[in-house]
DNA sequence: ACCGTTCTACGATGCTCGTCGAACTTCGAC
DNA sequence: GTCGAAGTTCGACGAGCATCGTAGAACGGT
């Protein structure tokens, strides 16, 4: 079959994004180095397994699943592959100042 | 007796400071509320017991203590009243942005 | 000195979160 | 078609957290 593979996984919307569940995603240090790895990488979004975790690939999933249900992520299928996009803009449209001050943080 | 009532709780310092430990701290809905109300109340500090909140005087304790062992907030006694303070500067010298960031964010 | 106010400390309990292993699905390559 | 690689889902377990009630310490006022 022709095109088609924007299998985009769900995800809430900018106006249905919560300050608290965004903080308490960043506040782990697994997803804290997830979001790192978002940040310096390329913009259109690395593969979740080639972050290197020292956690199992369930808990890898688990993670990526919470950072995406609270709006920081957004996910989508190529292939056998997930790939990983910060979602920068809503962040910034919505907490002004808040991404950067995490990720200026000391490492 | 004249002066001295200098009782300041133990609290990291600024170096001392992790960004894992704050956001976590912040992600909490209760501890938010206080942090919005040190925030837009004045800058000397308020008493503990000031803000309401819909827990009961030890589980206020336990999210004060959370919050001053992240480093967000100084605390003080001053007679028989506790007064917390936003520790702004060093929050600010850290990770800046961030404050101003989750702040801002709608109520 | 006594009492009320304000807050902390100590247990105790229930629940959520982070972690894992194993089984299942889907896709790409041979 | 068959195999392996990449991820997901499920159930389970342990640790930590939020919550509470009660008891106790420190201070101010009468």
């Amino acid at each position: 079959m022709p095109a088609a593979e924007q299998t985009v996984l769900p995800q809430p919307s900018r106006a249905e994004i919560r300050i608290e569940q965004v903080l308490q995603a960043l506040g782990d240090p697994v997803r804290l180095t997830l979001v790192r790895a978002l940040a310096t990488g390329p913009a259109v979004g690395i593969a979740c397994g080639a972050v290197p975790l020292p956690v199992t690939k369930s808990t890898r999933t688990h993670h990526l699943r919470i950072l995406r249900e609270a709006g920081v992520i957004t996910m989508r299928t190529e292939g056998t592959r997930r790939i990983a996009v910060l979602r920068r803009d809503d962040l910034d449209a919505l907490y002004p100042g808040l991404l950067d001050g995490v990720l200026g943080a000391p490492h």
